[in-house]
DNA sequence: AGGAGGTTGATATT
DNA sequence: AATATCAACCTCCT
């Protein structure tokens, strides 16, 4: 028997690939030197407490799934393989420790208040078992805590002063694939099957996705393989790349108009470092280029914008304790909450989209602003939280500090102030589809109304709808609500949560100059105002 | 204290 | 395609 040996174990959480991946090139690394010492598990657990955690759709389940198979391959490439293991850590890890006489643990960093507990309670386990634990900051290009210590321990809230601290850093060398172990270091197969009741091999579909019914067209498959796929086809058009302007994309193309690797960033099975590397080294090339904040290395910077405020703040997906987020009074509308959800609002460009994100898992970064603009300061005024709590299900990139991040900014809770800059659910979508091809996909029932009226389905006549097969009430819903009156009364009740706002923030009574509320929204308006100087209140400085 | 700038508004006008 | 107007927020910098 193997007494004598131990085991060097890399988890995988995020950070699903063999490339750029320190925490793993380190076990490698230690095990090419000693063959005769170790063994190499590479780990994934399945853990179901992170089901507390955050909702799973069933399309980010299959991109997990199809990542892991992939992460597999990739690995048995190098004469190792992934093991997955079922169970919390917390139960897990002691036995692991024990059963596999584990030497060292490593993994990459998080940021997440989830991740963060849990890290803190397998190191801890770890001591306790003598295992030495190595963790590396792999998912973003900088270190958060780095840039926050930068900042003199406060995160930058604004982009600009985020790139002015980041620019003086040194950037990570990028790490190459590392080369395959020797024989021997993998633990033979019944040797582990017969001790290890809680290791098994990549699971399938149908272990993963509990409700298939759930699943949509799978345009982005996950997985290591095809990240790297993916960014060599976006990378290939050098002009595209330099002029890239993100606000000068097409939220509506029937292809998307951008890249789609954010699902590959959210899973690491891309590298943020190594796509950075690529596109800094096409910039060279190409001296006259776009930059951030709308350019490609832009956005990629916004992600890591987005890490380091949320680095710095666990309540960072909640209003309530959030440093932050402003105080505002959302109300709760289930109807209003149900439509917008399943893309029911009679807003042709807003159900388009919101049809596209269940079906497919990603929309455009400027359609996900119409559809929370929509939600929130646009047109239903409710809970930027809510909004985030559908995206989180659907979205195959979702990402905490990002998704947070993007709906504080959609609805001017934080970051982005300019309330009165409202998104016109109509108006929007012309710019780059005046032909509505986009809407005619997603929302089949009104294929046959013309371009005049395919945005703005309530201005045909009745005789017109049942020419066009969908008559409005029946086939297709009626708009929920008027968006030329209410986003103009939203305004109005922005205004007011600013003045609030301020009002605590500063200690001092601004003039009295009450909104009064439309009737339809009157109930509990100065009630809820009430509640936010008290919410306000609560908040750090 | 005051002004400039802020990834991506809508609309009307030039 | 660029510019003014709408009404007017925030943070940063001087």
């Amino acid at each position: 028997m193997s007494a004598k040996r131990r085991t060097l174990v890399h988890w995988f959480r995020k950070g699903l690939r063999v490339h750029d991946n320190p925490a793993l090139s380190q076990i490698f690394n230690d095990a090419r030197a000693s063959p005769e010492k170790f063994y190499v598990r590479p780990i994934f657990i399945l853990d179901p407490g992170i089901l507390d955690w955050m909702q799973v759709g069933a399309n980010r389940w299959r991109f997990l799934q199809q990542s892991l198979v992939d992460l597999d391959k990739k690995l048995k490439e190098l004469n190792s393989r992934l093991y997955i293991v079922r169970g919390k850590p917390v139960d897990v890890f002691p036995e692991l420790f024990e059963r596999w006489n584990v030497q060292l643990l490593t993994f990459e960093s998080d940021i997440e208040p989830y991740a963060l507990q849990r890290d803190t309670t397998v190191q801890k386990i770890a001591s306790e078992h003598g295992v030495k634990v190595d963790t590396h900051c792999s998912h973003t290009i900088y270190n958060p805590e780095l840039v926050i210590a930068k900042n003199l321990g406060k995160a930058p809230v604004t982009y600009q002063k985020f790139l002015g601290i980041v620019d003086k850093l040194k950037l990570p060398k990028v790490l190459a694939v590392p080369e395959g172990l020797p024989d021997g270091i993998k633990p033979i197969a019944d040797e582990f099957e017969a001790v290890d009741s809680c290791v098994y091999d990549c699971p399938t579909l149908d272990q993963l996705v509990k409700r298939p019914q759930e699943l949509g067209v799978n345009k982005f498959p996950g997985g290591e393989t095809e990240a790297l796929r993916r960014m060599e086809a976006s990378l290939i058009d050098e002009n595209w790349v330099a002029a890239f302007e993100k606000p000068n994309t097409a939220p509506n193309s029937l292809e998307p108009s951008t890249t789609v690797l954010s699902p590959y960033l959210k899973f690491g099975c891309l590298s943020a470092r190594l796509l950075h590397e690529r596109l800094k080294e096409i910039l060279v090339r190409k001296p006259k280029h776009s930059k951030p904040p709308v350019s490609l290395v832009g956005q990629l910077l916004w992600r890591e914008f987005y890490y380091t405020v949320a680095a710095a703040d666990p309540n960072f997906d909640r209003m309530l304790g959030n440093a932050y987020c402003l105080q505002i009074p959302w109300q709760k509308q289930p109807d209003h909450l149900e439509a917008w959800t399943h893309g029911r609002t009679g807003y042709p460009f807003i159900d388009a989209i919101m049809r596209q994100l269940r079906q497919e898992g990603w929309i455009h970064h400027l359609a996900r602003h119409a559809v929370a603009c929509f939600l929130t300061r646009g047109d239903l005024w409710i809970s930027w939280e809510d909004g985030q709590r559908v995206f989180e299900q659907l979205l195959l990139d979702q990402d905490w500090a990002l998704n947070a991040g993007n709906w504080m900014w959609l609805s001017a809770s934080a970051f982005f102030h300019q309330y009165f800059r409202v998104y016109s659910p109509v108006a929007f979508g012309k710019k780059t589809d005046p032909t509505g091809a986009y809407i005619r996909k997603y929302v089949p029932e009104l294929a046959k109304y013309p371009a005049g009226c395919i945005y703005e389905p309530w201005k045909a006549t009745l005789s017109a709808q049942r020419e066009y097969g969908c008559v409005l009430g029946v086939d297709y819903p009626h708009r929920i609500v008027n968006h030329d009156i209410v986003h103009k009364e939203n305004i109005k009740r922005m205004s007011a949560a600013y003045k609030v706002n301020r009002e605590v923030r500063t200690g001092k009574q601004e003039d009295q100059n009450d909104y009064e509320p439309s009737p339809s929204q009157s109930t509990g308006k100065r009630k809820a105002s009430s509640e936010a100087k008290k919410t306000v209140a609560k908040r750090r400085r």
